[in-house]
DNA sequence: TTTAGGG
DNA sequence: CCCTAAA
């Protein structure tokens, strides 16, 4: 048993500490396009380069809880359960879980600089593209809210550790965070008449993406779609929580050596599987379900698909080498697909579901945003107004761009607890990398929010979109989507799709960090839905839940989760049992909602007061069925609260009684009626009472 | 799961 | 309404 106990770490935060770039941006005129560019590249070199390789250290990540946990584990030998001192036994696991955490540290001086993509289009490079960073370092914790636009937020307890570095000038990074907590910024300049283009080429270049270790491109699964990464993250209004369908593979780079040559790219897709979850019923009761379309021709490898849903069949693992081989291609695979094919492949989210309905068409241009049209529209001299003439007096009307902070979703990690806290370092290592090379791997495309608008229309300049060197930084944001050639599946030119589930944990979950999904080796399956606050549906759900008739997406989901319950394997030993989940924010759990308060009215008074009169008080499941069975929001507590505060009201004066009158007959009748069933009481216990005497 | 009772 | 001990 003790095999299977599992310790499930959080990983919450990531940190990059400086890297140094070596590409300048060339001079000249800039453009957001390359600027985007020069985003896209500043996060996907920064995150590969952090992927690429990490040192991970175990590191409690409480800030307040005793210095206990702060203790970086050293012996990586030791078993994590021997290892008296690590908050990492089982029993506090849940509990803790958003105290532990994993820092991650680079060696800086490895880190390669990745330049694929810019080298790609530095002939179309040019423009003062200077990236300037500033280290404004951490600031610890409670930072998260930055991320969450209005009222959604959700505090990311981090861990944060401080990287400080020290600005280190033109075109470099320094300290960008991947995390909530840090403030870190990344300064880009950009001069006033750049123009706006959302750029595709740039996903794409990522997708063709080499990682600098000779990592295994097919290692990874880049996530399908909707991946959102907050770049701005006070102004952009989707990017607050990356919703994020992390298809992560958990491929050991030795296993591909091992792995037979299967390499059918569209027999198994797993990637576009979402992962089966375990855990609180009540919880996969309440998850609101998104659907994401994809194709269907995934469907080998027991895949069974039943309306719109998708169930998972578990092969035996050994199945599992095969299968993630051929897994690991695909997207390389896709990626060369997508190149040949690119722009028409990336015209934005054809395959996206509801998930990502709301950024799906941040990058789209109704007149069509191909990097030919707009570079040609920019190339024929954009009409500028003629006041704009004083923008371009000297080449200092630049803009300047920040970005704050990258968020990375939260990680969750499963590992047997009689790993050795060495195979804990490893897993945890390679989980993040490969969520990271995921999110990223597949490519991003950038979108420009400006004062809380996404701007559409590439061609514009930067001034004529209204921002000027004057504004704000704050009032120009970026979001990163993932690339719309990860989302739909390049095999099945049919195109015909199916709908997957995908959950969102939704507010009126009480969940148990514990509650995630627990996964073995198959981690294609694996995803992370983080929670989208802006889809549409979520707040249909909430709605529909505590209304009566049941949603068919509840439905599918208990169906679905359950399925998943019966499928999930026993994990083994080794790393590739490790799983990556989404965690699911643990304030979030916290501030789990009230229900909705729903006075009674007075006919639901009459119903309950005729009820208990019949029943009694004391039966309160049976006059819940007997009055309410079909007002599923009240539940037998409730109508026995309410009946407590009947008779309480009864009993009071009338001018102390809130709230909607309740006719004094019905009160009295409450008043009857406690009595008598009062004295029933009483006579029922006289009863036993003098029973028990007799016998004995 | 229900009941009972405090918060 | 929530929480929870106890049945």
């Amino acid at each position: 048993m003790e095999l299977h106990k599992r310790l499930d770490c959080g990983f919450i935060g990531y940190q990059v500490p400086y890297i140094p770039r070596a590409t300048r941006s060339a001079r000249g005129r800039g453009n957001i396009r390359k600027k985007s560019d020069s985003n896209e590249m500043c996060a996907f070199d920064l995150l590969t380069a952090v992927a690429g390789k990490l040192l991970l250290e175990g590191e409690s990540t409480s800030n307040s809880s005793g210095k206990d946990q702060s203790a970086v584990v050293k012996d990586t030998t030791e078993t994590v359960k021997e290892d008296a001192d690590t908050p990492l036994k089982e029993n506090h696991c849940n509990e803790r879980c958003q105290e532990r955490g994993f820092f991650i540290s680079q060696i800086v001086s490895e880190a390669p600089v990745v330049n694929h993509c810019l080298s790609k289009s530095t002939d179309t490079l040019s423009g003062p593209a200077s990236v300037i960073t500033s280290s404004d370092c951490s600031e610890k914790l409670g930072s998260a809210e930055q991320f969450i636009n209005g009222e959604r937020k959700t505090e990311n307890r981090n861990c944060s550790t401080k990287v400080e570095h020290e600005l280190s000038g033109y075109g470099d990074f320094s300290n960008c965070t991947l995390g909530a907590e840090s403030k870190k910024q990344l300064k880009i300049n950009l001069s006033n008449d750049a123009t706006i283009t959302t750029n595709k080429r740039a996903a794409i270049c990522s997708s063709e993406f080499h990682d600098p270790w000779d990592r295994k491109r097919s290692m990874l699964v880049a996530s399908d779609n909707t991946v959102k990464l907050s770049l701005s993250t006070d102004l952009d209004p989707f990017g607050s929580f990356p919703v994020i369908r992390n298809d992560v593979q958990l491929a050991n780079k030795d296993d591909d050596e091992k792995s037979c040559g299967c390499t059918q790219p569209s027999t198994r897709n797993k990637a576009f599987m979402p992962a089966p979850r375990v855990g609180d019923w009540r919880m996969r009761k309440l998850q609101a379900s998104k659907y994401w379309e994809v194709n269907p021709q995934s469907d080998e490898e027991g895949h069974v698909n039943v309306d719109n849903e998708t169930r998972h069949v578990y092969q035996k693992r050994e199945n599992v080498y095969t299968s993630e081989r051929s897994q690991r291609d695909f997207p390389f695979k896709k990626r060369k697909l997508y190149y040949c094919n690119s722009f028409s492949n990336s015209d934005g989210g054809s395959s996206d579901g509801i998930c990502s309905s709301p950024t799906k068409d941040v990058n789209r241009d109704a007149s069509g945003y191909s990097l030919a049209s707009s570079g040609a529209r920019a190339a024929a001299g954009t009409s500028i107004p003629k006041g704009a003439s004083a923008s371009f007096r000297s080449n200092d009307s630049h803009v300047k761009l920040k970005i704050k902070s990258f968020r990375v979703p939260e990680l969750f990690v499963e590992i047997p607890e009689n790993a050795t806290v060495g195979s804990l370092k490893a897993c945890e290592s390679r989980t993040v990398m490969e969520a990271v090379t995921a999110i990223l791997g597949g490519g991003l495309r950038i979108g420009v929010v400006f004062q809380g608008k996404k701007v559409r229309d590439d061609s514009k300049t930067l001034f004529q979109a209204g921002i000027s060197h004057d504004d704000k930084l704050d009032a120009l944001g970026f979001t990163l989507e993932p690339s719309p050639s990860q989302a739909s599946p390049p095999l099945g030119p049919e195109g015909r799709s199916r709908v997957l589930p995908c959950e969102t944990p939704q507010p009126l979950t009480r969940c148990s960090p514990g509650s995630t999904i627990i996964h073995n080796g198959m981690q294609q399956e694996t995803y992370n839905a983080f929670p989208d606050y802006s889809g549409t549906n979520l707040s249909n759900f909430i709605e529909r839940d505590h209304d009566s008739a049941p949603s068919p997406p509840d439905a599918s989901l208990e169906k679905n989760a359950a399925d998943s319950r019966a499928l999930v394997p026993v994990a083994a030993m080794d790393a590739e049992a490790l799983a990556v989940v989404p965690m699911l924010k643990p304030k979030r759990c916290e501030t789990v909602q009230r229900r909705i308060r729903r006075p009674f009215s007075v006919f639901e008074v009459e119903a309950l007061v005729q009820a208990v009169e019949k029943l009694g008080t004391g039966r309160w499941r049976d006059v819940k069925m007997r009055a309410f069975d079909n007002a599923k929001h009240r539940t037998y507590v409730d109508l026995k609260d309410k009946w407590k505060t009947l008779v309480h009201t009864a009993r009071i004066s009338p001018q102390q009684r809130r709230g909607e009158p309740v006719p004094q007959e019905l009160l009295d009748r409450v008043l009857i009626a406690h009595a008598y069933w009062s004295q029933q009481q009483a006579r029922q216990q006289m009863k036993h009472q003098s029973e028990t005497r007799l016998l004995l």
